[in-house]
This record gives structure tokens, sequence and C-alpha cells, in this order.
DNA sequence: CGAATATGCAAGTCTTGGGTTGCACACCTC
DNA sequence: GAGGTGTGCAACCCAAGACTTGCATATTCG
């Protein structure tokens, strides 16, 4: 088992603009184009940040007459909230194992 | 409300020298000095690190002796767990009216 | 068919940030 | 009090990646 949280994940979505983008498409899946017109940067821009979304596992695409929609999933990133709260539980139970031990024994 | 997920300490997690830190101070508090001994970076390096990881939240440093003692904090994690579950599902919520309006009315 | 629009590929720029080395300083210990 | 050890500050190096502009390529619609 160990680790089971890839940083990799958390880097797709270190970025505003990325996340800007993958909750714009929580509200609504988009062509990279249509959300070109609605964001500040330039359609490239759009394109790169969703290959890495879509790496990620975080957006999927699906092609429409000639646009290329993509649609943010939520699989991802449910699996990694279970994940953290899991890792988060941990540590503070080590936590208070540790001080237990140093007010009874110590 | 709006994003509430600040990119920020997704960016404090992204790194995976700094997550192995985060993840070895949640089996057991340490100091710069200790972990650099561990791994595999100067303690400059991880100095760095554990201020990124305390201005995030994640970690909190205690004075013992001349040491200083880094632990991980699961709050900000179980947190941000929360946060992330309930973006997902709101994504698939989304997604599935979409899908139902589509196959009723069109 | 032709114009408009959507996508893909390709440099090329420039900032961010992870990492190192070196040095000064403090503090506990012997 | 002297030495070893833990920290803090500073300058510097370098690769990663976020964006841009430009051009070539389809493909839908009138």
């Amino acid at each position: 088992m160990s680790t089971s949280v890839p940083t990799a994940l958390f880097a797709a979505l270190a970025d505003d603009t990325r996340w800007g983008i993958l909750t714009r498409l929580g509200e609504a899946p988009a062509s990279a184009s249509a959300l070109a017109r609605e964001l500040p940067v330039s359609r490239q821009a759009i394109v790169k940040h969703l290959e890495v979304l879509r790496a990620a596992g975080l957006v999927e695409a699906e092609t429409h007459g000639r646009e290329l929609v993509h649609r943010a999933l939520g699989g991802r990133l449910s699996a990694l909230a279970r994940d953290l709260d899991r890792i988060a539980e941990s540590w503070d139970r080590r936590l208070a194992d540790i001080k237990r031990l140093a007010e009874e024994g110590g």
C-alpha cells in the first residue's frame, strides 16, 4: 500500500488557471475554444492545461461535431478525498498515542 | 463561498520531497537536522520545505531544548478532504442532470 | 466551393521554485 | 570555557512549466 497519494495529482490541481478551468468544466462541459473566450489566457494555454487534467484523470473529452468537448470527472477527486482523510486521521491518532505515552510513561 | 479550495494548499502538497517529509512527520515528529540525516537532500532544502508546509498549516513546530521539532497536523488535510468530496459530488450531480435533460428533452 | 471556426504542432520567452554551498551564531554538554 | 551540533540567513544555479505567437490542417455550414 504505502503512500497511495501521487503528488502528480496534487501538481495537476496546484495551478490557479488549471483549477479555474477544472471548476468551470464542473459547472458545464466545454471545448477549449469556448474556454479561451471566457478566460484571460490563450487557447493554447488552455489546451495544455486540459491535457494535464486529462492525464490526471480529472477530465474526459468527447468529440461533438468538430468540437472536442471536455467535462470534469468527480471520481479521482472523491478518491483523493478518501485517501487524504485516512492519512490525516492516522497522523492525529499517532500524535495522540505519542502524547499519551509521554504523559503516562514519562 | 465560491472556490474555498486554495491552490496554494495543493502546491504545498505537490512536491515529492515535501510530501515525503510530511508523511515522515506524520509517523513521528522530528527536527530539520534529523530529517536531513534520513533524506537524500540538504538540511537547507528541508528547512525550506518545512517553511512551506508550516505556511500551509500542515505542520507545526515546537522548540525542544535547542531543537525545533516539527509535527504533521491532520486538520488541514481532513478539511481539504471534505471540500474535495463536496466538489466532486457537485460535478457528478451536475453531469447527471445535464445527461438526464438531454435524454428527456432532446 | 469558400469562409469561418476548431484543433494540432512548434518554437521560444520568462518566471517560479527546488536544491546547493558557505558562513555566522546560539546553545547544550563535557 | 571549548567543541560539537542545530539553526538561520544569503547568494547562486538550473530545470520545470505556464504562456505566447505563428502557422498548418480540418471540418462544418451557407
